[in-house]
RNA sequence: GCGCUGGUAGCUCAAUUGGAUAGAGCGACAGACUACGGAUCUGUAGGUUAGGGGUUCGACUCCUCUCCGGCGCGCCA
């Protein structure tokens, strides 16, 4: 939409004494199509021109020459706007002919050419299974990085793991209290998470299993063998399972990406040195902080009284290593909006050090997951493994896929889909739950309920997938190759221009969504693709697409094949099986 | 108290970033398959956009005050 917006900017910039930037910046879509498909807003001039806006819309409509065949074919006013009207079979050449000559390119750009930014997202602390609240970060973070891809960018996927600390302490004395009886325990999520448990269970006001924990953790931090050895057993079996659940939701970090908060340790005494070199280093009630009470903060701290250093130290250090890395042009962290003091702390940090870049970090933002009523009990409330109230994110999914079984079973109307029935679900089950994440601006809060996640009517990702089923089953019933240009003039249909001007516009919803870094763009404009396309296709008695007219149904297939090839993009971006 | 953030139909959310008649899904009700996949589609009901004031030709959108919710505010992450 924005390069016939450009045009029409530009064809009428001299007349009202603009240049073409703050025309365009004007333009806006008509609410509906009859009107035009795209407008200028005359009020602005009334004043200027002493004149009434709908009689300024008039004149200027009148001084607009039109060549003939060119894009646009009409320019008429319609109350206080000029709004000009495109030539469909131009139209249709820009969007579903471009789409058609190159369909591998459809969708992606350029605009990010030369540009590196590093996505960090997900990140959660090892050693016990994912809740279903990791899915706002992983999900948001994933799309994100394949939205950045298909603009162009070179993107670095983080995930940084919390895989240090105390609780690796703790675990590692319930594991030995075990060993005596079980030697060769075998150790994955679950079972680490019964350690925790069973360690939380014991040590609960036992301060001697609280000192004995912290003494497994020096050891660790002194690399000592035994500890080195069990910490990695933990953290192995931990990233193991972890990829396993990833690999279900489409989400693939490099193995460059596994830099867990361990990975920086040995870092941070040069990032300490650098902080003090710079004179930022202050002494305050024991610890080391960073003072930023001339920015309304808290001070940062950067080691803490026993001399411990503490997370915000390991995301300088990060932060640090990342650029030095990857000289990154962006840096994102898609983190829960909890942390926003944090992030802000880390970044005015990074400015005070001297780092110019500090401003090309940003914190992604969103609301949190809370469990609405019915899930636990008769009320709303929050999540908390020691009261139990934990929906592990791998049951979310499992529960997923079987209602798609169900669903799929009901209706399975060939051997090939019944012979595929466990691929099918998978896809139709975890595409329910990963779209889910996108159905609302990211800032919201979430409330969990079961009948939303598992949803797979109306506004969810399996009405995307079936459309684009439905869409690949009539190019299959078709059967031929589709003429390298189709007769576009055949396709005058209201309905079917308003399908073009929605693929013109898919462009503009990937950049928004770089922009904003808001991936539920992307779902939104998908389900208003969808819904386009369905209300044509179930109007059979008026519109066919398969008829008997070899010309007409090559051009029809054209448009479905079209709509096809960015339905499966965008379910591509989203991370959906299409 | 201060900071960030949200408040739109019974419920869950959109709204071209200040434009034309505030739109979808779910739920309710009434409908649509002898032909391209009914996981679909059509229609009806449902709104003082939390509330007041302001700016503007024009406000869900910007400013301001108030109310309600979420999160955060020194050695956890």
């Amino acid at each position: 939409m924005t390069w016939f917006k450009r045009l029409a900017a530009e064809t009428l910039a001299p007349l009202v004494k603009k240049t073409a930037d703050e025309v365009e910046a004007m333009m806006v879509k008509p609410p509906n199509p009859e009107m035009g498909d795209i407008g200028f807003p005359c009020f602005s001039l009334a004043k200027e021109l002493k004149s009434a806006p709908p009689k300024i819309a008039a004149d200027l409509a009148g001084k607009i020459s039109l060549p003939e065949g060119g894009v646009f074919t009409e320019a008429k006013p319609v109350g206080p706007y000029v709004n000009f009207v495109i030539d469909t079979v131009y139209l249709a050449e820009k969007t579903a002919g471009v789409a058609l000559a190159d369909p591998k390119a459809w969708g992606n750009s350029t605009d990010g050419k030369g540009k590196t930014v590093i996505v960090e997202y997900s990140s959660p602390n090892i050693a016990k299974p994912l809740g279903v609240h990791h899915i706002r970060s992983t999900m948001l973070g994933a799309a994100l990085a394949r939205v950045y891809k298909t603009r162009g960018w070179k993107v670095i996927e983080m995930n940084h793991l919390g895989d240090w600390g105390t609780t690796f302490g703790q675990l590692m004395v319930a594991y030995k209290q075990q060993e005596k009886e079980h030697p060769n325990q075998a150790v994955d999520v679950h079972s680490l998470l019964k350690l925790y448990l069973q360690y939380h269970a014991a040590a609960d006001g036992d301060e001697n299993l609280a000192d004995e924990a912290r003494s497994w953790f020096k050891r660790l931090e002194d690399g000592d063998p035994e500890a080195v050895r069990l910490w990695k057993i933990f953290r192995d079996e931990s990233v193991k399972d972890l990829k396993k659940l990833y690999a279900r939701m489409n989400v693939h970090f490099p193995e460059e990406g596994y830099k867990g908060e361990a990975f920086y340790n040995d870092k941070m005494d040069a990032t300490i040195d650098r902080i003090e070199r710079k004179g930022l280093l202050k002494e305050s009630e024991g610890a080391k902080v960073v003072d930023l009470e001339q920015w309304d903060m808290p001070p940062c701290i950067i080691r803490k009284k026993d001399g411990a250093t503490i997370y915000a130290t390991r995301d300088l250090s990060s932060a640090e290593y990342r650029h030095d890395m990857y000289k990154f042009d962006k840096s994102l962290y898609i983190v829960a909006n909890q942390q926003e003091l944090h992030f802000r702390q880390i970044f005015k940090v990074l400015e005070l050090m001297g780092y110019d870049w500090a401003k090309h970090c940003e914190h992604v933002k969103f609301g949190m997951l809370a469990f609405g009523p019915g899930v636990f009990g008769e009320s709303a409330a929050t999540g908390s493994t020691r009261k139990g109230r934990v929906i592990f994110l791998e049951d979310v999914l499992d529960r997923a896929v079987e209602k798609a079984r169900a669903l799929i079973e009901e209706n399975a109307r060939s051997e090939e889909v019944t012979n595929n029935i466990d691929a099918l679900s998978e896809q139709v089950g975890v595409g329910a739950v990963v779209f889910s994440e996108f159905t609302q601006r990211r800032m919201k809060d979430v409330s969990f309920t079961w009948e939303k996640v598992l949803n797979l009517h109306g506004d969810s990702g399996p009405y995307i997938q079936y459309t684009h089923a439905r869409l690949s089953s009539m190019m299959r019933r078709y059967g031929k190759a589709l003429p390298s240009v189709p007769n576009w003039r055949l396709m005058q249909h209201p309905a079917v221009k308003e399908l073009f001007i929605k693929l013109s516009e898919y462009q503009d919803a990937l950049e928004s969504a770089e922009k904003e870094n808001e991936p539920s763009l992307v779902a939104t404009y998908l389900l208003e693709l969808c819904a386009l396309f369905n209300r044509l296709y179930t109007d059979k008695e008026n519109h066919r697409f398969i008829t008997d007219n070899a010309e007409l149904t090559s051009a029809r297939m054209g448009l479905v094949e079209a709509i096809r090839l960015t339905l499966a993009h965008g379910l591509g971006i989203l991370g959906l099986a299409a």
